[in-house]
DNA sequence: ATTGACACCTAGCATAACTAGGCATAGAAT
DNA sequence: ATTCTATGCCTAGTTATGCTAGGTGTCAAT
Protein backbone atom coordinates (compact mmCIF):
# COMPACT_ATOMS: atom_id res chain seq x y z
CA UNK A 1 0.00 0.00 0.00
CA UNK A 2 1.20 3.95 -0.45
CA UNK A 3 1.48 5.33 2.96
CA UNK A 4 -0.82 4.73 5.39
CA UNK A 5 -4.09 4.53 3.44
CA UNK A 6 -4.92 1.23 4.78
CA UNK A 7 -4.77 2.65 8.34
CA UNK A 8 -8.24 2.46 9.89
CA UNK A 9 -9.64 0.56 6.95
CA UNK A 10 -8.00 -3.59 7.33
CA UNK A 11 -10.36 -4.28 9.56
CA UNK A 12 -13.33 -3.69 7.08
CA UNK A 13 -11.55 -5.77 4.39
CA UNK A 14 -10.88 -8.78 6.81
CA UNK A 15 -14.40 -9.07 7.93
CA UNK A 16 -15.60 -8.55 4.54
CA UNK A 17 -13.66 -11.85 3.20
CA UNK A 18 -14.64 -14.05 6.27
CA UNK A 19 -18.27 -12.59 5.18
CA UNK A 20 -17.79 -15.42 2.39
CA UNK A 21 -17.12 -17.96 4.47
CA UNK A 22 -14.72 -19.42 7.09
CA UNK A 23 -10.15 -19.06 5.41
CA UNK A 24 -7.15 -19.32 7.32
CA UNK A 25 -4.85 -16.68 7.16
CA UNK A 26 -2.40 -17.08 4.25
CA UNK A 27 -6.03 -17.70 2.33
CA UNK A 28 -6.96 -14.70 3.58
CA UNK A 29 -4.04 -12.55 2.14
CA UNK A 30 -4.93 -14.45 -1.03
CA UNK A 31 -8.01 -13.35 -1.56
CA UNK A 32 -7.68 -10.00 -0.79
CA UNK A 33 -4.79 -9.92 -3.67
CA UNK A 34 -7.41 -11.71 -5.88
CA UNK A 35 -10.66 -9.46 -5.26
CA UNK A 36 -8.43 -6.13 -4.99
CA UNK A 37 -7.15 -6.86 -8.43
CA UNK A 38 -3.34 -6.57 -6.90
CA UNK A 39 -3.53 -3.63 -4.99
CA UNK A 40 -4.07 -5.28 -1.85
CA UNK A 41 -1.06 -7.42 -1.51
CA UNK A 42 -0.64 -7.66 2.45
CA UNK A 43 1.89 -8.92 4.25
CA UNK A 44 1.71 -11.41 6.82
CA UNK A 45 3.08 -9.21 9.51
CA UNK A 46 0.20 -6.88 8.83
CA UNK A 47 -2.83 -9.84 8.66
CA UNK A 48 -1.64 -12.22 11.69
CA UNK A 49 -1.81 -9.18 14.37
CA UNK A 50 -4.71 -7.70 12.96
CA UNK A 51 -6.87 -11.39 12.83
CA UNK A 52 -5.58 -11.95 16.57
CA UNK A 53 -7.26 -7.70 17.29
CA UNK A 54 -10.25 -9.26 15.65
CA UNK A 55 -10.54 -12.41 17.68
CA UNK A 56 -9.60 -10.56 21.22
CA UNK A 57 -12.41 -7.81 19.90
CA UNK A 58 -14.58 -11.14 19.72
CA UNK A 59 -15.59 -10.35 15.82
CA UNK A 60 -13.49 -13.22 14.96
CA UNK A 61 -13.43 -17.31 16.63
CA UNK A 62 -10.94 -19.40 15.32
CA UNK A 63 -9.76 -23.28 14.86
CA UNK A 64 -7.13 -24.84 14.26
CA UNK A 65 -7.09 -27.71 11.38
CA UNK A 66 -4.70 -30.26 10.32
CA UNK A 67 -6.11 -31.77 7.78
CA UNK A 68 -3.33 -31.41 5.28
CA UNK A 69 -0.18 -31.95 7.60
CA UNK A 70 0.14 -28.16 7.49
CA UNK A 71 -1.77 -26.50 10.95
CA UNK A 72 -3.95 -23.92 9.60
CA UNK A 73 -5.86 -21.52 12.24
CA UNK A 74 -9.07 -20.79 10.82
CA UNK A 75 -11.18 -17.90 11.26
CA UNK A 76 -15.14 -17.24 10.90
CA UNK A 77 -17.48 -14.47 11.88
CA UNK A 78 -19.03 -13.91 15.22
CA UNK A 79 -22.92 -12.75 15.59
CA UNK A 80 -20.55 -9.31 17.15
CA UNK A 81 -18.79 -9.73 13.80
CA UNK A 82 -21.72 -9.53 11.35
CA UNK A 83 -22.70 -6.26 13.13
CA UNK A 84 -19.01 -4.83 13.30
CA UNK A 85 -18.75 -5.51 9.50
CA UNK A 86 -22.33 -3.60 8.30
CA UNK A 87 -21.49 -1.24 10.63
CA UNK A 88 -18.09 -0.39 8.79
CA UNK A 89 -19.38 -0.68 5.91
CA UNK A 90 -21.68 1.97 6.67
CA UNK A 91 -18.67 4.10 8.04
CA UNK A 92 -16.94 3.37 4.86
CA UNK A 93 -19.80 4.52 2.52
CA UNK A 94 -19.96 7.77 4.60
CA UNK A 95 -16.43 7.77 4.50
CA UNK A 96 -15.75 7.41 0.74
CA UNK A 97 -18.72 9.53 -0.35
CA UNK A 98 -17.57 12.86 2.26
CA UNK A 99 -13.65 11.90 0.31
CA UNK A 100 -15.56 12.08 -2.90
CA UNK A 101 -17.79 15.13 -2.07
CA UNK A 102 -14.84 17.07 -0.84
CA UNK A 103 -12.66 16.65 -3.80
CA UNK A 104 -15.11 17.27 -6.01
CA UNK A 105 -16.03 13.64 -7.81
CA UNK B 1 -13.27 11.20 12.73
CA UNK B 2 -14.00 7.62 13.03
CA UNK B 3 -10.75 5.63 14.85
CA UNK B 4 -7.53 5.77 12.16
CA UNK B 5 -9.79 6.37 8.90
CA UNK B 6 -8.60 9.24 7.88
CA UNK B 7 -4.78 8.19 7.87
CA UNK B 8 -3.19 8.92 4.80
CA UNK B 9 -5.90 10.82 3.41
CA UNK B 10 -6.00 14.16 4.98
CA UNK B 11 -2.99 15.31 2.53
CA UNK B 12 -5.66 15.06 -0.77
CA UNK B 13 -8.43 16.49 1.19
CA UNK B 14 -5.93 19.83 2.02
CA UNK B 15 -4.58 20.13 -1.38
CA UNK B 16 -8.39 19.33 -3.04
CA UNK B 17 -9.46 22.50 -0.79
CA UNK B 18 -6.95 24.31 -1.79
CA UNK B 19 -7.03 23.78 -5.50
CA UNK B 20 -10.26 25.93 -5.30
CA UNK B 21 -8.12 28.62 -4.34
CA UNK B 22 -6.18 30.03 -1.33
CA UNK B 23 -7.33 29.92 2.20
CA UNK B 24 -5.96 29.94 5.47
CA UNK B 25 -6.41 27.24 7.74
CA UNK B 26 -9.00 27.98 9.91
CA UNK B 27 -11.30 28.34 6.35
CA UNK B 28 -10.12 25.00 5.50
CA UNK B 29 -11.31 23.62 8.27
CA UNK B 30 -14.58 25.10 7.65
CA UNK B 31 -14.56 24.26 4.02
CA UNK B 32 -14.00 20.62 5.10
CA UNK B 33 -16.90 20.51 7.07
CA UNK B 34 -18.89 22.14 4.88
CA UNK B 35 -17.93 20.29 1.58
CA UNK B 36 -18.20 16.98 3.64
CA UNK B 37 -21.65 17.78 5.23
CA UNK B 38 -20.11 17.57 8.68
CA UNK B 39 -18.00 14.37 8.00
CA UNK B 40 -15.03 16.53 8.87
CA UNK B 41 -14.87 18.21 11.43
CA UNK B 42 -11.40 18.09 12.13
CA UNK B 43 -9.21 19.81 15.27
CA UNK B 44 -6.79 22.33 14.54
CA UNK B 45 -4.30 20.01 15.97
CA UNK B 46 -4.86 17.92 12.79
CA UNK B 47 -4.94 20.70 10.23
CA UNK B 48 -2.09 22.98 11.09
CA UNK B 49 0.92 20.40 11.66
CA UNK B 50 -0.48 18.79 8.01
CA UNK B 51 -0.03 22.21 6.74
CA UNK B 52 3.05 22.60 7.67
CA UNK B 53 4.13 19.39 6.72
CA UNK B 54 2.85 19.71 3.34
CA UNK B 55 4.66 23.06 2.83
CA UNK B 56 7.99 21.73 4.03
CA UNK B 57 7.50 19.27 1.06
CA UNK B 58 7.03 22.26 -0.91
CA UNK B 59 3.34 21.00 -1.62
CA UNK B 60 2.43 24.36 -0.66
CA UNK B 61 3.46 27.98 0.29
CA UNK B 62 1.78 30.41 2.01
CA UNK B 63 2.17 34.27 3.46
CA UNK B 64 1.31 35.97 5.86
CA UNK B 65 -2.06 38.83 5.50
CA UNK B 66 -3.62 40.63 8.76
CA UNK B 67 -5.72 42.62 6.22
CA UNK B 68 -8.65 42.24 9.03
CA UNK B 69 -6.58 42.55 12.38
CA UNK B 70 -6.49 39.18 12.63
CA UNK B 71 -2.98 37.71 11.29
CA UNK B 72 -3.81 34.53 8.76
CA UNK B 73 -1.64 32.44 6.87
CA UNK B 74 -2.26 31.89 3.91
CA UNK B 75 -1.85 28.71 1.82
CA UNK B 76 -1.63 27.98 -1.42
CA UNK B 77 -0.89 25.02 -4.18
CA UNK B 78 2.43 24.97 -5.38
CA UNK B 79 3.24 23.22 -8.97
CA UNK B 80 4.17 20.55 -7.19
CA UNK B 81 1.18 20.45 -5.61
CA UNK B 82 -0.96 20.34 -7.91
CA UNK B 83 1.25 17.26 -9.47
CA UNK B 84 0.61 16.04 -6.01
CA UNK B 85 -2.57 16.64 -6.25
CA UNK B 86 -3.30 14.51 -9.38
CA UNK B 87 -1.23 12.12 -7.98
CA UNK B 88 -3.16 11.63 -4.90
CA UNK B 89 -6.96 11.71 -6.74
CA UNK B 90 -5.66 8.39 -8.72
CA UNK B 91 -4.29 6.94 -5.63
CA UNK B 92 -7.97 7.74 -3.77
CA UNK B 93 -9.69 6.64 -6.77
CA UNK B 94 -7.61 3.26 -6.86
CA UNK B 95 -7.78 2.54 -3.49
CA UNK B 96 -11.66 3.37 -3.08
CA UNK B 97 -12.22 1.01 -6.00
CA UNK B 98 -9.87 -1.98 -4.69
CA UNK B 99 -12.07 -1.62 -1.22
CA UNK B 100 -15.35 -1.51 -2.96
CA UNK B 101 -14.22 -4.68 -4.96
CA UNK B 102 -13.09 -6.83 -1.99
CA UNK B 103 -15.98 -6.24 -0.11
CA UNK B 104 -18.08 -6.28 -2.58
CA UNK B 105 -20.38 -2.89 -3.58
C1' DA C 1 20.10 -31.11 -0.90
C1' DT C 2 18.04 -27.03 -1.95
C1' DT C 3 14.67 -24.03 -3.41
C1' DG C 4 10.11 -22.15 -3.21
C1' DA C 5 5.38 -22.09 -1.88
C1' DC C 6 2.63 -22.74 2.12
C1' DA C 7 1.53 -21.48 7.00
C1' DC C 8 2.17 -19.56 11.39
C1' DC C 9 4.25 -16.06 14.82
C1' DT C 10 6.13 -11.52 17.24
C1' DA C 11 9.22 -7.52 18.78
C1' DG C 12 10.12 -3.23 17.46
C1' DC C 13 9.62 0.75 14.12
C1' DA C 14 7.43 4.54 11.77
C1' DT C 15 3.88 7.52 10.68
C1' DA C 16 0.35 10.67 11.34
C1' DA C 17 -4.01 12.11 13.44
C1' DC C 18 -5.44 13.69 17.62
C1' DT C 19 -5.53 15.58 22.68
C1' DA C 20 -4.84 19.19 25.41
C1' DG C 21 -2.94 22.69 26.34
C1' DG C 22 -1.23 27.76 25.23
C1' DC C 23 -1.44 32.72 23.09
C1' DA C 24 -3.84 36.65 20.95
C1' DT C 25 -7.58 39.75 18.53
C1' DA C 26 -12.42 41.24 17.51
C1' DG C 27 -17.08 41.71 18.37
C1' DA C 28 -21.23 40.83 20.98
C1' DA C 29 -23.54 40.27 25.12
C1' DT C 30 -24.18 40.98 30.12
C1' DA D 1 -16.27 47.17 32.06
C1' DT D 2 -16.20 42.48 31.66
C1' DT D 3 -17.12 38.22 30.02
C1' DC D 4 -18.02 35.19 26.39
C1' DT D 5 -17.76 33.47 21.77
C1' DA D 6 -15.75 33.06 17.47
C1' DT D 7 -11.71 33.69 15.01
C1' DG D 8 -6.88 32.55 14.25
C1' DC D 9 -2.41 30.55 15.20
C1' DC D 10 0.83 27.13 17.53
C1' DT D 11 3.16 22.64 19.56
C1' DA D 12 4.56 18.73 22.89
C1' DG D 13 3.14 14.45 23.77
C1' DT D 14 -0.05 10.44 23.20
C1' DT D 15 -2.00 6.69 20.64
C1' DA D 16 -3.19 3.55 17.22
C1' DT D 17 -1.88 0.44 13.76
C1' DG D 18 0.26 -1.13 9.51
C1' DC D 19 4.66 -2.77 8.37
C1' DT D 20 9.66 -4.48 8.65
C1' DA D 21 12.44 -8.01 9.66
C1' DG D 22 13.25 -11.56 11.71
C1' DG D 23 11.99 -16.48 13.46
C1' DT D 24 9.83 -21.63 13.13
C1' DG D 25 8.15 -25.54 10.53
C1' DT D 26 5.86 -28.61 6.47
C1' DC D 27 5.62 -30.21 1.75
C1' DA D 28 6.66 -30.79 -3.21
C1' DA D 29 9.80 -30.30 -6.88
C1' DT D 30 14.36 -29.97 -8.90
Amino acid sequence: MIGETLKGHLDLLLLAVLQSGPAHGYAIIETLRLRSAEVFDLPEGTIYPALHRLEAQGLLASDWSDDTGRRKRVYRLTPKGHEALSQRQQEWRRFSQAINQTIGI
